[in-house]
DNA sequence: CGTCTGACGATAT
DNA sequence: TATATCGCCAGAC
């Protein structure tokens, strides 16, 4: 009962605020190193409850087109987190990978 | 089953 | 630095 797609939901669900991972490491924690894709296309129908602004590219960067989840909105929300951008125009954060989310070792043990 | 697609990522040119 | 190409994975058909 626990798709590849819930996973993802669960793990990015656990994500703190101001904080960030990329598809590749969400892919990797969830044991799939090569799933990256796999990762963009779950968060494409995610539930309102997964923060899916958290996710970006390993460039550090929004990379979103889908109509439903548009960049302009993911970056509002991240802003709204905290998180800086390089320009006002820009949708590359300005502080990556220092806002990349540093799982400890509990977090590690309980993941899904 | 085979084939195609996509909010990726690494490598080549 | 900017494209282009290729490999990978899960889901849709």
């Amino acid at each position: 009962m626990s798709s590849f797609n819930e996973r993802v939901y669960t793990l990015v669900r656990r994500i703190p605020r101001g904080k960030v991972l990329t598809y590749g490491r969400v892919a990797a924690l969830l044991g799939v190193p090569r799933g990256a894709r796999a990762v963009g296309w779950a968060l494409h129908g995610a539930p309102e409850d997964v923060p899916w602004q958290r996710v970006i590219s390993a460039r550090g960067c929004i990379s979103t087109r889908c109509p439903e989840h548009p960049p302009q909105l993911q970056r509002a929300l991240l802003v709204a987190e905290g998180i800086r951008f390089k320009a006002e125009d820009s949708f590359a954060l300005a502080d990556f990978p220092a806002v990349l989310w540093q799982l400890s070792d509990e977090e590690l043990a309980d993941l899904p």
